[in-house]
DNA sequence: GACTTGACTAGAC
DNA sequence: AGTCTAGCCAAGT
C-alpha cells in the first residue's frame, strides 16, 4: 500500500493508514508503526487508536498474532464488536485469534 | 524538561 | 496455550 506520510503527527499517519486498509483485510500494530518507519511504535499506534475517528475502520487493526487487543483497553463491547465486525467482512477467526495468514496485509 | 501513560511486542517460564 | 517481564517511544502534565 502507498501511503504519503504527512507532517503531521504520528496519530495522524496511523489515521491514514489505517484507512488505506482494505476490505477483508486485518494489519498489526507493529505494521503500522513499520510503516511510520519505526517498529518500536506499535504502542503509539494502538495509543492513537484510542482516539481514533467513527469513520476509521480500527477493527481491521489487530495485535500481533491477530490477536484481538481492545478488550485490555476496557472496550464495553470490546472483543466482541471488533470480532463481528471483522467476521461481516469475511474474516476468519482461529479462537480468539483472527487468521493472519489469509487477511494479514502483505507489505 | 523530567515523569507518567499506554488498544504493543518479543521472549522467557 | 496462557501469563509475566522488560524494552520502546510520542504525547500530555
Amino acid at each position: 500500500m502507498a501511503i504519503k506520510l504527512k507532517q503531521n503527527s504520528f496519530f495522524e499517519n496511523v489515521y491514514l493508514i489505517v484507512r488505506d486498509i482494505p476490505f477483508g483485510q486485518v494489519v498489526t500494530y507493529g505494521q503500522i508503526a513499520n510503516l511510520l518507519g519505526s517498529p518500536h511504535m506499535a504502542r503509539q499506534v494502538g495509543w492513537a487508536m484510542n482516539d481514533c475517528p467513527l469513520d476509521l475502520a480500527w477493527y481491521r487493526v489487530v495485535g500481533a498474532r491477530g490477536r484481538i487487543l481492545t478488550y485490555s483497553f476496557g472496550y464495553e463491547k470490546g472483543d466482541c464488536t471488533q470480532r463481528y465486525l471483522l467476521e461481516q467482512e469475511g474474516v476468519s477467526f482461529i479462537g480468539k485469534m483472527v487468521d493472519m495468514k489469509k487477511h494479514q496485509i502483505s507489505l
